[in-house]
DNA sequence: CATCATTTAAAACAGTTGTTTAACTCTGGC
DNA sequence: GCCAGAGTTAAACAACTGTTTTAAATGATG
């Protein structure tokens, strides 16, 4: 083994795994043998399996940001006008397309995401927040503004349902995909199902009523 | 202890921890000892922790579909007009009061309800489909004809971008509120929430665009 | 060539897990 | 009053968890 990609083979094996099976669900054991490399490495490499699962994290989700912020730099300077729509596309094209330029499951990022928010891990969450946060709250801010009508309060819960929506149903989407197969033979790729979901959540945000 | 309430002291709390915890993390010895009762009841009543997590699932989800299933039938009784808003507002309204009619929390409810599509537990995905999947297809199906301009694959995504939006949101309704709380002052209340929720969710519902 | 970080191997560590056993207690029906 | 059977108890089971330690081997860098 070259020597130095031990420390890519786990980060590897420990992002299928953990998308395939849940954090506590996957040990160590299971990574490093999938991996094809020793039990101790990971302790060597990471410190604990904590640090190993904010390191998966880090992996995709710096190079998320740093495109998503390129990308909204990209539409301010060309002086466009930033609609919702535009800023749910932005979003939606750098997850799907930036992360597997980079070799990267734009699905198994969406899984890992969803689970970030659901499973019970609180020092994710917090990596996340500190990691990340200055992004998040850019890419809402912009959002705020496309939707002057519409007050804050309202406006952070939709954004929740937005993301609900979104990490919800891509962190299930084979299952659901198969599920609509079988009823209706119609098969659907991911990027048709984003172009679906720009419209739906787009219309929920822009809602007039109450 | 009076005998038998062993088995709903085991319930009252496996259902609690595993709300706050999720199921792996939540031990038996942790149950019962919550429960006051000894750790081989688990296995006694219940056979197996699997049993025990579908025990939980069965006590909430069956007097749910049975008010839900009373509260279609009521509308269709009295030949009221099924719009897509009236439905889910019937939804929300079973999951809010008909159950804490009953003492259950319905925040603890949509907790659980969350997990059992996120965590990774198949015999609990299989176990609900084959319960309560009917019901479910009922109402999908109310919906569906309220929605007559809407073709029937786009339909079902919509309907997962709505499960998402309900289940993610109300699944970390706290976490959710204390943000806002912090941010704005402003404290909401879950009736509140849903009644944002209505017209957000049937806007997406229902748009015309693609 | 020597050095030092890296990797492997194998073992042990101390906990925790779900489950099972066998003995015990209690109670309702004969 | 007694006894079968349901319910409860403490103890042990075997398996697995993350982590650490020992040791030897490997490889690149200076």
């Amino acid at each position: 083994m070259s020597q130095t990609d031990t420390v890519s083979r786990i980060l590897d094996a420990a992002e299928a795994l953990f998308a395939e099976r849940g954090f506590t669900e996957t040990s160590l054991r299971t990574i490093t043998s999938t991996a094809g490399v020793n039990l101790a490495a990971v302790n060597y490499h990471f410190g604990s399996k904590k640090e190993l699962i904010q390191a998966v994290f880090e992996r995709f989700l710096t190079p998320f940001t740093e495109d998503l912020e390129a990308e909204l730099d990209r539409r301010i300077a060309t002086g466009q006008e930033l609609h919702v729509e535009g800023l749910l596309e932005s979003l939606y094209r750098v997850g799907l397309g930036g992360l597997s330029d980079r070799g990267l499951d734009p699905q198994r990022f969406m899984r890992l995401l969803g689970l970030a928010y659901t499973q019970f891990q609180g020092h994710l969450r917090r990596f996340i927040v500190s990691r990340y946060g200055d992004s998040y709250r850019r890419f809402a801010g912009l959002l705020a503004e496309a939707l002057p009508g519409v007050d804050p309060v309202t406006f952070y819960w939709r954004l929740y349902f937005m993301l609900g929506a979104t990490i919800f149903t891509l962190s299930s989407y084979d299952a659901i995909e198969a599920i609509l197969r079988e009823d209706f033979g119609a098969q659907s790729s991911l990027p048709e199902t984003l172009e679906r979901l720009v419209p739906a959540a787009s219309a929920m945000l822009k809602v007039e009523a109450i």
